[in-house]
DNA sequence: AATATAAAATGA
DNA sequence: CATTTTATATTA
């Protein structure tokens, strides 16, 4: 019977082509194959075989590729994955299968050299160096030998030709080191860490393996699924996504026992004795998270499965590997958009082949081909940073816990200030939670006192209050390292004009231009357009009038310079002059104490620890509070927590400082008497008030007008939805302006969907036979559906 | 994504 | 009307 075989090939296509498996080839579901398509040649995954007759007209697969096949679980998460964010299926493998690199087929065989035995033939003090070193018989780089002998390349190229040194094709060192489960620790775990461990550990004998999984649970893998009813959001309807595949358990309707009509929203919700999707490990900062779940890492190594652990990339640092290398004795293999070429292929090739056991990496590395994996943490989870806002719109977070749920293995979130979304997952008992209150080795969590700016008046034209001005002199004075924490930017983040009033904007964006005085420069920091800070005002021409309004790091650093003129200070912000390599050397620096006054943005509140830091100064603490971001609240008591949490963490008690115009408002208050709980609880409810769910699946919509001209003659540049169509609940805003953004008025409002339709087709068609706007305008839908409230 | 085809703009 | 640029459709 002759075979037809539907291949998946890694293109924004929905459907699987289907091709005719050529006699004396067979093929398996996720073999990789090579196909015609068009003109050319490309590579697909085979989705299905089917025993059948071709009806003669299907080209035939071009033959089959020497890689490792695609496995169950990893194609049912492209499945998954596609259908979740209204991706085409074909999107959503090309996340998982890259076409290879031409350039990493190249071996590149490198060249070490050792000691040929006989000596240099003239020998002159730097070949003796040389010698010297290489009398131990050992292999070693070219490089490396000049390097440690302290001589340059050419007397180790000239000792090759000499005959003394002889060289040797260098085994490519292993992509990764096994690391050791049972390395001895440097430090014991504490009592709360250990019991929290165990609790990790015993997650691995409750979780249902795959094979089991079925009846309402396949439809419910969801993770962000709940309404404020609590009812299933992301049901996908089949007559809206029909299926191809001939059997695919993930959707309703295939199920063996009835289908669809079997998949009651309300079965299996709020059973407490249901095994968790995933557990959530809420450890306040410095309370140890990370040695409580590397012992889960370090049991899931001895069971001879494979980890993997997703950490935002800002937060793969030396430090953290070195912390790695600690417990388990070798530095883990990393994976991030940064590694490429051969070293990319290779670990890949190591993880299908089960021979990488651990691997640290970027939300990417979600889709690595694991052979059997057994576990997956997912560190700092509340970050925004694993939602991927280009090409498929996915949250690592929650396809980490989709993963988990596929493979059969435990997902632990990681965080000291966890996601609405993970808190609402607890209570609701969807997930797991582990809890460690207090800080590791007896330590104290900083105190948090509040500046009530609006008696505590920093001098005209400063932005240190007094009572911030002292601590930061005693600290320092102490010989203890201090933290000005300010989320922004540059010197001023509004220029204008005295003289005129004229007031420096972006051409393209309608946003103000942010001094940067080390630059010289007026800069976009929404598009990045920048231009040279003007000798006088470009609208009056006056001269000398151009005044910086508000703070950025760069005016505090000045401040500070005048305030501690013998003290090291240093400004840190990602446009750190110099790039990011120098960036990373500077934190070091820092950690290891080179440095008295800090002033930084964000970045500063992640990844990094700073054992000399005792006092952290929030400069700021109401930026943030008063944007139309429905999750402003909420980021910024994150935020704020995470770099308060920055105090102390070393043998000093820390303590911070907070200034504010609004000690009163919910997320100060909460943050001073350190209740996140009824914060949570509070803005969860805040929520429903309000109509909102806590969380839910959601669209973006933006519209976008071509023109100006246009844009501005529909109402003074707003757009609004008259009419939403039906199944589509807008949730704001009704009206909003019309923003320029590269050239093109875009209007940006969030809808809501609880059927599972496709949001993206059902509004165009919605668009098309709604009545045309006059004029000109093209306008374009285009569709986030990742975008989390 | 790569390629084919259609449509629009350019130019003598 | 041929040539070049640009937008849109197709790939099994």
């Amino acid at each position: 019977m002759p075979q037809v075989a539907d291949i998946l090939i890694p293109l924004a296509l929905d459907t699987a082509y289907s091709y005719a498996v050529p006699t004396g080839l067979t093929l398996k579901d996720g073999d990789v194959v090579q196909i015609p398509l068009g003109p050319r040649e490309t590579i697909g995954v085979v989705w299905g075989v089917e025993d059948r007759a071709s009806g003669g007209n299907l080209r035939p697969v071009s033959g089959a590729i020497e890689v490792a096949p695609l496995s169950e679980p990893l194609r049912r998460l492209v499945d998954w994955l596609a259908r979740y964010t209204l991706a085409p299926k074909g999107s959503a493998l090309a996340m998982a299968l890259r076409l290879p690199d031409e350039n990493a087929r190249t071996e590149i065989v490198r060249i070490g050299v050792r000691s040929a035995g006989k000596p240099a033939s003239r020998p002159t003090k730097a070949r003796e160096k040389v010698l010297a070193v290489a009398a131990d018989g050992e292999v070693r780089g070219k490089s490396a030998l000049a390097k440690e002998a302290g001589v340059s390349l050419s007397v180790v190229d000239g000792l090759i030709d000499d005959g003394a040194l002889e060289t040797i094709a260098l085994v490519p060192e292993p992509v990764a080191l096994p690391p050791d489960p049972d390395f001895p620790r440097q430090m014991p775990l504490s009592e709360a860490q250990a019991e929290a461990a165990a609790k990790l550990i015993a997650a691995f004998d409750t979780v249902s393996p795959f094979p089991q999984m079925q009846g309402e649970d396949r439809d419910d893998l969801a993770v962000g699924a709940v309404s404020s009813k609590g009812e299933a959001e992301d049901r996908p309807q089949d007559e809206a996504h029909p299926r191809t595949f001939p059997h695919d358990p993930l959707l309703p309707g295939s199920a063996p026992n009835g289908g669809g009509a079997a998949l009651s929203s309300q079965a299996g919700r709020g059973d407490s004795h249901e095994v968790p999707r995933a557990i959530l490990l809420e450890g306040v900062t410095g309370s140890g998270k990370t040695e409580v779940y590397f012992e889960a890492v370090a049991e899931c190594v001895r069971r001879g499965r494979q980890a993997l652990v997703l950490m935002p990339e800002i937060a793969l640092t030396a430090q953290f590997l070195d912390r790695f290398a600690a417990r388990f004795g070798v530095r883990p293999a990393t994976w991030h958009s940064g590694i490429g070429g051969r070293r990319r292929e290779r670990l890949r090739a190591g993880v299908a082949a089960g021979e990488v056991s651990v691997v640290v990496g970027a939300r990417s590395a979600l889709f690595l081909p694991f052979t059997d994996l057994g576990l997956i943490v997912v560190d700092e989870e509340h970050e925004s940073a694993y939602k991927q806002e280009d090409g498929v719109h996915y949250h690592a977070r929650d396809m980490a816990v989709v993963r988990g749920r596929l493979e059969g293995c435990p997902v632990v979130l990681a965080s000291a200030t966890p996601s609405i979304e993970s808190r609402v997952n607890t209570q609701r008992g969807r997930y797991g939670h582990i809890v460690l209150p207090e800080r590791f080795g007896g330590r104290r969590l900083p105190d948090i006192t509040a500046i009530d700016m609006r008696l505590d008046k920093p001098e005209r034209g400063r932005f240190l209050s007094p009572p911030m001005v002292a601590a930061v002199k005693k600290a320092v004075a102490d010989g203890e390292q201090a933290l000005l924490f300010l989320n922004r930017r540059g010197y001023a983040p509004l220029t204008l004009c005295s003289a005129c009033g004229h007031r420096y904007q972006c051409r393209n964006c309608s946003t103000w231009l942010v001094e940067h005085r080390f630059r010289r420069a007026l800069v976009c920091h929404h598009c990045g357009y920048t231009e040279r800070k003007p000798e006088a005002c470009v609208e009056c021409g006056t001269f000398d009038h151009l005044t910086p309004c508000g703070p950025g790091v760069e005016r505090i650093a000045e401040e500070a310079a005048e305030l501690f003129p013998d003290k090291r200070i240093i400004v840190l912000s990602s446009d750190f002059p110099g790039g990011t390599e120098r960036l990373r050397q500077e934190l070091e620096a820092v950690a290891a104490g080179e440095c008295d006054i800090v002033i930084g943005t964000q970045l500063v509140a992640k990844g990094h620890n700073f054992p000399y830091l005792t006092l952290v100064g929030v400069l700021d603490a109401d930026i943030g509070l008063t944007s139309g971001d429905p999750r402003a609240a909420e980021r910024t008591f994150q935020l704020l927590q995470q770099v308060t949490g920055r105090a102390g963490r070393g043998e000093r008690p820390g303590r911070a400082l907070v200034q504010t115009y609004q000690p009163d408002h919910p997320v100060i208050a909460a943050l001073l008497s350190g209740e996140a709980e009824r914060f949570y609880e509070e803005e969860i409810h805040a929520r429903e008030a309000a109509g909102l769910p806590p969380f839910g699946r959601l669209a973006a919509l933006i519209v976008s007008a071509a023109q100006r001209e246009v844009a501005e003659a529909h109402g003074q540049a707003m757009a609004r939805v008259a009419d939403p169509p039906p199944g589509i609940m807008v949730l704001g805003p009704a009206e909003a302006p019309l923003a320029l953004v590269r050239g093109r008025y875009r209007f940006r409002l969030l809808v809501k969907t609880d059927r599972g339709i496709d949001i993206q087709s059902y509004l165009r068609d919605w668009l098309a036979r709604s009545p045309k706007p006059r004029g000109n305008t093209k306008v374009t839908i285009d569709v986030d559906p990742q975008s989390f409230l």
